[in-house]
DNA sequence: GCTATAACTAACTGATTAGTTAGTTATATA
DNA sequence: TATATAACTAACTAATCAGTTAGTTATAGC
């Protein structure tokens, strides 16, 4: 009973996640909410509580969504090396394209909040682990069938890897020349040839 | 002539430096700065225009005195592989001590000001390459004695370098698990090693 | 169609934002 | 010691911040 929603709160959200990925959390205030989500501010508070609230409804579906799908080559059972080198050649290949200034929500969060903020932290902190772990996953995988040497550290280099990933975050979202990215991911190709023998 | 200064202007820059690269540009009010510097507001104005102007003032004064400090070792001539692992080690041993959720002020400027601020991005993009040019010329120097092969890119791997620690550098600020940036740095210490044979 | 319910609109709150200004005070120079 | 100069204090501005509220409207169940 009671009058119907004229918005879907998940597309809300969605678009919520979009503001606060491209502007960061102080950057965007209610205002730039209500502006640009299909939503009216009591309709916000009503369904979200706080704007505080409402970010880590973004980091949840960021995370859920964006990283699930970034992440699903390397996430995928037969994953292997082959894999994460696409990764980080296809985010090198995005560096100065209108999205990448975006960067990752989670590594944006990292630097913006998660020292002053709990919650935020836990979830940047949640992200890296599932990184790590996708990374040494596909590096295990690949020493199962005898494609990466048994003696690699597969875990150590999952969680390089995972740190590398962000600092490849940080520098499309600083909009950095592209040819600092294209050096380093052939850097990481080479490094991952070198876990095979 | 006229009544002297009661402030060192330079003392003033560096305090808010300390609370910009604790804090963050939004995460610093004017206020924070007034209460926090031996200033008043007036002279605060006076001396550095604008919260923005104050802000680069505190970039240029991290590049010329942190980042300086932080990369002696390996920006000297004498500079070699261990230089550069000796680095990530330090970085990935003070993972949560009480300053590391600093981070780095020039990455915590990539991921909140950069992309929507071309001063920050300059600053940002000149210390992305004065890392990377850095970590280079150790590998470059390495190779003139011999102890790493000629057929290593000395310039991609530096570039790699760099993008690497900024990686660090976003865990340091989130404040993730020690032992997620002690991995890591040992598996920066192997690459290291393979950049050798 | 009546009524209970819940979402709507739009104006509002007090606090805080960056930045300014009028009037006062201290010093170097003459 | 008189004066020009510049930094000081403290109150002020208009705009914006996150969040609230009173009154209106639309719908589902009866």
């Amino acid at each position: 009973m009671g009058r119907p929603k004229t918005y879907d709160p998940e597309a809300i959200a969605d678009k919520a996640m979009e503001l606060f990925w491209l502007n960061g959390y102080h950057g965007t205030s209610t205002q730039d909410l209500v502006d640009h989500l299909q939503i009216n501010r009591y309709s916000l508070y009503a369904e979200f509580g706080s704007k505080q609230n409402l970010y880590e409804e973004a980091l949840a579906r960021y995370e859920l969504n964006v990283v699930t799908h970034n992440l699903s080559a390397v996430e995928c059972a037969g994953a292997g090396i082959a894999d994460i080198g696409e990764l980080f050649e296809a985010f090198a290949a995005g560096a100065r394209s209108p999205n990448s200034k975006r960067g990752c929500l989670m590594c944006n969060s990292a630097a913006e909040l998660a020292p002053h903020d709990p919650n935020s932290q836990r979830f940047v902190e949640a992200n890296v682990k599932r990184v790590s772990r996708a990374f040494s996953q596909a590096i295990k995988n690949a020493q199962r069938w005898g494609e990466v040497t048994p003696d690699v550290r597969a875990i150590e280099e999952g969680r390089y890897l995972a740190v590398t990933l962000f600092g490849f975050f940080v520098m499309l979202r600083a909009q950095i020349e592209p040819k600092i990215l294209r050096g380093a991911a052939k850097a990481v190709l080479r490094y991952l040839e070198g876990l095979k023998s």
